[in-house]
DNA sequence: GACCAGGTATTGC
DNA sequence: GCAATACATGGT
């Protein structure tokens, strides 16, 4: 994948397969990425504001020394080398309902998201909604993180959020999940639990660290592992996952779907989601 | 007003 | 162990 150049703040790929911007973004996998006009998406990730548009298998970004980083940062984030129609030639061969899933939208791609910030949204997502979810992360971005365009927030870092206590915290309007939050920041600027580590263990360790946190269950380490972490095994269920589950593949669990069921559970739950009527 | 939302901790049996 | 229940908040 070698970009081309138009300026530090501004790079053109070509021939990017199995990418599309509405199923990326709005798969339930991240929070901080919002539609601006049919073809442009403005997001913030690693404290840079990213603008991005696709048109066929032409990808334009634009973003603060963008050019000089793709190659350390933003070709990981987008997931760029990782050959998904392979992936979904695998999983097409292991179900029928899973082929249909992946042919449903064929172009998510598992964003490489920062560990605190994916563990955090996650511990935010329990008992709640996409639309409160995304409300109460930009407040927690708008009250501690830096400002970083007009109007744009980076995401605290988890040494800003172990230093507060659960009153800072009730701007955002987070609920019980306050103490999560805290716990879990806490956890890390303490080396208690530590990203680098997790990243090599193996996966039931890891898992196991991760529900030390208060807030932390299966459902939420899962997702932490998957989208913070980048373990394509994790396989996150939610109750959209366990009606999809229930309905399409009765008495299987995560280890039907293979090395890759964290991508399989992907395609599965933006299926069920936009298609409510085949699972309740 | 009851019920639900990408769950988890606590409690009661 | 395992099924109920509480937990903040906002939308239907």
């Amino acid at each position: 994948m070698i970009p081309q150049i138009i300026n530090d703040n501004q790079i053109i790929l070509e021939n990017v397969r199995d990418f599309d911007l509405d199923q990326t973004f709005n798969c339930g996998q991240c929070f901080r990425w919002n539609k601006i006009t049919e073809n442009l998406f403005v997001g913030v990730a690693f404290e840079k504001v990213v603008r991005i548009s696709v048109d066929k298998e032409k990808i334009v970004l634009n973003g603060p020394s963008i050019a000089t980083e793709f190659n350390s940062l933003w070709c990981d984030y987008f997931d760029l080398n990782t050959n998904y129609d392979k992936i979904k030639k695998s999983l097409s061969q292991i179900d029928s309902t899973l082929k249909i899933a992946c042919k449903y939208a064929p172009g998510i791609r598992i964003l490489k998201q920062d560990f605190w910030e994916a563990l955090c949204s996650f511990i935010i997502s329990q008992n709640n909604n996409i639309p409160r979810i995304k409300g109460i992360i930009e407040r927690l971005c708008a009250c501690f993180g830096q400002e970083i365009e007009s109007g744009f927030f980076s995401f605290p870092s988890y040494s800003t959020i172990a230093k507060l206590n659960k009153s800072d915290l009730a701007p955002i309007k987070c609920g019980f999940r306050d103490a999560y939050i805290l716990d879990a920041a806490q956890k890390i600027f303490s080396g208690d639990i530590c990203p680098q580590k997790l990243k090599s263990e193996d996966i039931n360790t890891a898992r196991t660290e991760l529900m030390k946190i208060k807030g932390v269950g299966p459902k939420v380490a899962e997702c932490t592992l998957l989208y913070g972490l980048h373990r394509l095994e994790a396989f996150p269920v939610d109750v959209w996952m366990k009606r999809a589950l229930e309905t399409f593949f009765p008495g299987k669990n995560a280890s039907y779907f293979g090395q890759y069921a964290g991508i399989a559970q992907q395609y599965i739950f933006h299926y069920s989601r936009m298609n409510p009527n085949l699972v309740k």
